[in-house]
DNA sequence: GCGACAG
DNA sequence: ATCTTGTCGC
C-alpha cells in the first residue's frame, strides 16, 4: 500500500446554506434511492471502502478519510484524505450536508472505485429516509450502507447475545434498519441500507467486516486515518490554511 | 411550548 | 463529533 494522498475538500458553490435548501435537496434525492441489490462477493479483487470525518470546530476545519479494503482479506489496499472548511452546521437529520463534501473528495482521490462504501451513520433509517449513506450513494452512484453506533430516535428491542443476532429498527411499524450484535457482550450497531443493496445483504456485509471488534474494520480504519489527517492539518506548519 | 436528536 | 487520566481486563 502506498502513502495516503491528501486533496483539498472544496464545498460546491451550489451547496445548501440554509435548512430549507437542505430539506429541498433531500426531497429531490429521496426518490432516487434503490433499497435492494446484492451483497459484494468476498473474493479477491472485491473492494470495500470505509469513510469517516473528524472536526476542529474551533478552526472550522474538517478532515475526511476514505480507506479501501480487500473484502476477502480485510487488508488495507489504499488510503486517501481530504481537508477543508466545514460545509454545514450539525443539525440532526441533515448530517450529510456537513460531511459529504469532504467525504466525496476523499473518495475521488482514490485511484480505484469501491464495490461498496460503508458509512458511519444512517442510510434509509432517517426521518425522511435519506441519511448520509443514502445521500452519498445517490450522488456518487456507489452502493452504500450505513452502520451507526446509536439508535437515533428509533425504537428497537435488544437482540440476542450472540454475534449475528439482530432485531428490527423501527420507525412506527416500519423496519428501517436492524440492530445487529457484532460481538458478544457489547452493544449492537445499527445497520441500514444506503443505496443499491438490500437490508439483509447490508447486515451480511456488516458481519463480514466485524471479525474482531464491534465496529466494522472499514470504519475503524477510516476513523483513525481522518483523525491523523486532522491533527496534521491543524498542526503548526500543516495545511490548516 | 419542551425535550430528543446519526456525527 | 469533542472535551479528557488512569485503570480494569484479556
Amino acid at each position: 500500500m502506498t502513502a495516503p494522498v491528501t486533496v483539498p475538500a472544496v464545498v460546491p458553490a451550489d451547496w445548501p446554506t440554509t435548512e430549507a435548501e437542505a430539506l429541498a435537496e433531500q426531497r429531490r434525492l429521496r426518490p432516487l434511492v434503490a433499497a435492494r441489490g446484492p451483497a459484494p462477493e468476498p473474493v479477491a479483487g472485491t473492494l470495500v471502502a470505509g469513510v469517516d470525518v473528524a472536526y476542529d470546530d474551533e478552526r472550522d476545519v474538517v478532515a475526511a478519510a476514505a480507506v479501501l479494503l480487500d473484502y476477502a482479506t480485510l487488508e488495507v489496499v489504499e488510503e486517501a484524505t481530504a481537508v477543508g472548511r466545514v460545509a454545514f452546521p450539525y443539525l440532526p437529520g441533515l448530517l450529510a450536508f456537513r460531511e459529504l463534501p469532504a467525504v466525496t473528495a476523499a473518495l475521488d482521490a482514490l485511484t480505484r472505485s469501491p464495490d461498496l462504501v460503508v458509512c458511519d451513520g444512517y442510510g434509509l433509517a432517517h426521518p425522511r429516509r435519506l441519511g448520509l449513506a443514502s445521500h452519498l450513494g445517490v450522488t456518487t452512484g456507489l452502493r452504500t450502507i450505513g452502520v451507526a453506533k446509536n439508535p437515533f430516535t428509533f425504537a428497537y428491542a435488544l437482540p440476542g447475545g450472540r454475534r449475528g443476532d439482530w432485531t428490527p429498527l423501527l420507525d412506527g411499524g416500519e423496519e428501517i434498519g436492524r440492530a445487529v450484535r457484532t460481538r458478544e457482550g457489547v452493544k449492537p450497531v445499527f445497520v441500514s441500507v444506503g443505496h443499491g443493496i438490500g437490508l439483509t445483504e447490508a447486515v451480511t456485509v456488516t458481519l463480514a467486516l466485524t471479525p474482531a471488534f464491534r465496529i466494522p474494520e472499514t470504519t475503524r480504519r477510516a476513523d483513525s486515518l481522518c483523525r491523523r489527517a486532522l491533527a496534521e492539518a491543524v498542526a503548526p506548519g500543516g495545511t490548516g490554511r
